[in-house]
DNA sequence: CCGCGACGTAGACAGCGTCTACAACTCTTT
DNA sequence: AAAGAGTTGTAGACGCTGTCTACGTCGCGG
């Protein structure tokens, strides 16, 4: 293996999880990807939890790269645009946005992983209370509730558009207009 | 097994959802539940997925008997109880609520399963349909998107809060206050 | 030089979904 | 009544999975 094989097998799995999706991670899979026998992962990771929370730990980080690097003049403005990046992310890489939020196959508790998904989550706040504090937008209201409230509003249509459920009642192109309501709604 | 195994099948497995969580409930683990052998259950289901499906099935149809029979004396507030509704289902059946939308685990296009969640969509959009029309509430936006945007942003918190991830942000009493703020955005 | 820790390998085990061959039982048709 | 066909349950096999263990094979510090 390479000179960092811990490296080398996150790099494996991500590679394999954009390729065939979720299902296809298999500790087995990442070793034959990997070119090293089916146990050696276990050298590298206590299982396969852990293995996946790592990968699942840098989806977290770049989804908080994009949206800390989102433009724009004004607070409000750099927020919608954190908004808009989240979905853009998850649609743009769907497995990887479902590993993320798949408790069953990552351990949330995880060190690594609860750096990045807390980070990413404070920073999303920061965003908010940036936006209510330059126009008084919704100063009423705690900016943890309100960003908690908002971000679950973005996270559940992405969840819903790739679960395929309201690909059924909506047509393709309507999503954007969904997150346009929900931007409306939020946003004034 | 019963007069009709089907039926029996799908209690067995609801059963262990309930009382095990989404990874317990497998082909040989419901058949051993049922008290038969583990090839029998494919005697009634094409596979483990289309047995799922039939599970998530009436998961679907009883959260709709829920939000149809939200009680209020204006539109506005059958659907903030119906709301309400879908957040109590999720906190309260959490495994259930979590097999509805695995779609690896269930096939959404199975025509039972189908049916029941595009029901629950359609029931969905007529209380907010009814809603505008009563009050003149939101009337520039359509029913459908403007529905499709509520629910996402109530699936979202219970996925998140399920998921934990809000948990370690939030104190375990703060989910209400989230939703409270979720509904007077949407709901004014 | 030797031992020890880090790393990789190969085999085993139990569990899983699914397939197949086989048996029993029910119902229809002759 | 007898025979055949369809339905349902059983038992075993296959290949896949995660994980554990025993066994090598390096390199490096005492």
């Amino acid at each position: 293996m390479g000179s960092d094989p811990r490296q080398h097998l996150i790099a494996s799995a991500t590679a394999l999880l954009a390729d065939e999706g979720v299902e296809a991670v298999t500790l087995r899979r990442i070793a034959r990807e990997a070119g090293v026998s089916h146990g050696a992962p276990l050298r590298h990771f206590a299982g396969r939890t852990e293995l996946l929370s790592a990968v699942a730990s840098t989806g977290f980080a770049e989804l908080r790269r994009r949206g800390e690097t989102s433009a724009g003049a004004t607070a409000a403005e750099r927020l919608r645009a954190a908004c808009l990046a989240y979905l853009d992310f998850a649609l743009g890489n769907p497995a990887m946005f479902e590993l993320m939020f798949r408790h069953d196959l990552i351990d949330a508790h995880a060190p690594e992983l609860a750096g990045t998904s807390d980070a990413l989550f404070t920073g999303f706040c920061e965003l908010v209370r940036g936006a209510q504090e330059e126009q008084g937008w919704r100063t009423g209201t705690d900016s943890r509730l309100l960003a908690a409230s908002l971000w679950s509003a973005l996270h559940g249509l992405a969840e819903l558009w790739l679960w395929g459920e309201l690909g059924r009642a909506l047509k393709p192109d309507e999503i954007d207009a969904v997150l346009r309501v929900t931007l409306e709604t939020y946003l004034r």
